[in-house]
DNA sequence: TTATCAAATAGACATCCGTCTATGTAATAG
DNA sequence: CTATTACATAGACGGATGTCTATTTGATAA
C-alpha cells in the first residue's frame, strides 16, 4: 500500500476536477511525473497558482509527490480517478448499457 | 435520437457535480421519472433551489424532462453520466489496471 | 557565507455559485 | 372567473474559490 489517503468520496473528486486548469496540470502528470517548473511551464498560471492546484490535487488523494533536491515531482494517481469514476457510475449510471463494464472497477481500489 | 444536445465537456460535467445537493437530486432521479415536488420532498432545501439545480442538469444534458399537466417530471440520462465518466478515464486513468474495462463506454454515445 | 533556484505560503481581490424570499406563469378544479 | 397547485424566474446575499503579487523556506552552488 504506497498511500495512506484515501479515494475522495464523489463531491469532494467532482469539485477538484471542476476546473480547467487543473485538468491541465492532471493531464500534464498523468503519465510521467513532472517538476512543478514543468507543470509551470505548461498551464500559463503563475508558479504559486499551480503549487495551489498542487495542494488541491494532494489532498484529494489524486496526485502523489516525490522530491529530489530543490525540485518536487508529481504524478496523478489513475487508479483513484478510475475508482472515483466507478462510483460515479455506480451511483448515477447503474442501468446504462455499459454500467457492466464499469463494475469491475470497484475491485481494484 | 432522442436527444439533440450533446455531452457535456470534462469540464462541465465535473461542475454539475460538484454539489452535494445536485448529486442527491441526480440520485433521487436516477432511475424513476420524478417531479419536482417529489424532488423537494427528497433534498431538504427550497423549491426554487431545485428548480435552479435541475436547470443546471438539464442545460448539461444530464436529465430529460417531460411535462405532464402542471408536473414536470424529470429523469437523469445514465448513458450521458457512462460516457462522460468514459471520458475522464481515458483523459486521466489511461494506463490504470481497470481502464481497458471502461474503453468500450466511447462507442456508446 | 552569500547568491540563486525551486517551490510553498500569506494575503488581497474579484468572480462564481448555492441559497433564500418574492413574484410570475401555466394548468386544473370549483 | 377565481382559487389553487406546480413549477420557473428574478434578484439579493454570503461564502467559496481561482488568481495574482509579495514573501518565505529549503536546497544547492560559488
Amino acid at each position: 500500500m504506497k498511500n495512506k489517503t484515501k479515494a475522495p468520496d464523489s463531491v469532494t473528486f467532482a469539485k477538484v476536477l471542476a476546473d480547467p486548469t487543473r485538468q491541465q496540470i492532471m493531464e500534464c502528470c498523468c503519465c510521467e511525473w513532472r517538476s512543478v517548473t514543468q507543470i509551470v511551464d505548461a498551464v500559463n498560471v503563475s508558479q504559486p497558482t499551480v503549487s495551489h492546484h498542487l495542494a488541491v490535487l494532494r489532498e484529494a488523494g489524486l496526485v502523489e509527490s516525490k522530491d529530489k533536491g530543490k525540485q518536487t515531482f508529481y504524478l496523478l494517481n489513475q487508479d483513484r480517478v478510475a475508482i472515483c469514476c466507478g462510483q460515479l457510475i455506480t451511483s448515477f449510471a447503474p442501468e446504462s448499457k455499459a454500467a457492466a463494464n464499469l463494475v469491475k472497477l470497484s475491485s481494484v481500489g
